[in-house]
DNA sequence: TTAGAAATTGACGTTTACGTAAACGTTAAC
DNA sequence: GTTAACGTTTACGTAAACGTCAATTTCTAA
């Protein structure tokens, strides 16, 4: 129930899969600023959608700096010209590195799909009883 | 010219971008295995290989703990058809994980994306000079 | 109202992936 | 024949990203 109530650090736990601590750890970093009630957190939707932002970045081995950055490009509505022309140049770089972790994914993928038939005929080859040895 | 001679340290420093000092580490957790000819490491073009994977591995995120457990998928003939189900199963483990990270790359990407849009349309309304706050 | 569950706040510990520096051995050039 | 340049070993240092207590507070259900 996500909807847009707000929320407790035990319900990001549960949802999210992360420690309290790492909840926690990411507000002493400032990438989350939740609501404050007497000494409890109150977790409301932008802190789920930083949360998730985050965790997505981290699946990607960015460091949190970088994830940082990268969600400080989102909400970011610079004046003027010279802070535009900086902004997309950043945004430049980070569209250069997911580019380039694409390909690594592709290759690597097509490499494991390879591993996987190898494997497989493996299987079958096993699982035929009378082909002992055929090809030697 | 890394044709398929072997080369120096300082070769693989100058064609991967990478120190030494972090070469070095990598044969020590055993991910490399350079010849040695007496005192001096000897770096094969399998070597060159390795460490190629090794690095891609760590443009997406992945540790080194994982990264020599993919490439040990890579080059694994197991016999015996219980291992063969177990290598089977980590093959499908890091192919989901691939994929996932490739469903956050789309998704960043095209946030990215828009954010690139925005940026450039507020340059067109900047470069326009009888434009001002036109919507309002 | 009291025991237990949940949350908070330090504070120190840990793992990963190297960086950095010192001390030493080889080899090629001058 | 010595001085760079390159390579090696050993060892301690470090930044990032949390983990793991321990002590305390706050809330809640019986």
């Amino acid at each position: 129930m996500p909807g847009n109530k707000v929320h407790t650090i035990a319900d990001l736990v549960r949802d999210f899969g992360v420690t309290a601590r790492t909840i926690r750890f990411y507000e002493a970093e400032g990438m989350l600023t939740p609501e404050r009630q007497g000494q409890q957190r109150l977790y409301h939707p932008r802190d789920r959608v930083r949360l998730k932002l985050i965790l997505r970045g981290k699946r990607l081995g960015f460091t949190l700096a970088e994830i940082r950055e990268i969600i400080d490009l989102y909400h970011a509505a610079p004046g003027e010209l010279g802070q535009l022309q900086y902004f997309l140049d950043k945004i430049q770089e980070r569209r250069a590195d997911l580019e380039q972790k694409r390909k690594d994914i592709e290759l690597t993928l097509k490499e494991l799909e390879e591993v996987d038939r190898t494997c497989r005929q493996h299987l079958l080859e096993l699982a035929r009883p009378g082909s002992k040895e055929a090809a030697e």
